[in-house]
DNA sequence: GCCAACGTTGGC
DNA sequence: GCCAACGTTGGC
């Protein structure tokens, strides 16, 4: 099991409307950076992942799984560009704040914090398991 | 709204 | 295969 966190413009794509979807999920397509499509197409089934608002929230709001594993993105007929499906499961109950993030020195090496614009990154387990503390969040069993 | 950082593109 | 130009992203 990895863990991800993925990263939207809420004001393109936010968590309310990744929620509105419900067990469905949708196409996180979109994504052309090479970086970010490889991360893609190593999910597995059941991994899961952040749902981070970028720009005026900076937050991370929800916990998502992948539900379809990479296939083409039908948002390009360029067969290069591959996503994955994800699935709202719960939200995250505090915010958390890529201040709260930056002010963690466990959380130093996250990809958030030393390569912002990666739209699509990993995270490790311990890096998981703190921000979920952060967000006073306990993962509901499967 | 600005700007720095970075990834991609295309010409050579 | 290199590198300059350009476009985009995201934090501030």
């Amino acid at each position: 099991m990895a863990y991800w966190l993925f990263k939207s413009e809420p004001s393109t794509w936010s968590w309310d409307q990744q929620k509105a979807k419900g067990d469905a999920g949708e196409e996180w397509d979109g994504v052309r950076n090479y970086q970010a499509r490889n991360f893609m197409r190593q999910m597995a089934l059941g991994d899961l992942g952040f749902f981070y608002h970028s720009q005026s929230e900076k937050a991370v709001v929800g916990i998502v799984e992948v539900c379809a594993l990479a296939h083409p993105d039908s948002t390009s007929d360029d067969d290069r560009w591959d996503c994955v499906d994800i699935k709202a499961v719960q939200d995250v109950a505090t915010h958390v704040t890529l201040d709260q993030i930056k002010a963690d020195p466990r959380l130093e090496d996250m990809v958030l914090v030393k390569n912002s614009r990666l739209s699509v990154q990993p995270v490790t387990k311990d890096e998981w398991t703190i921000v979920l503390a952060l967000g006073n969040t306990r993962l509901l069993a499967p």
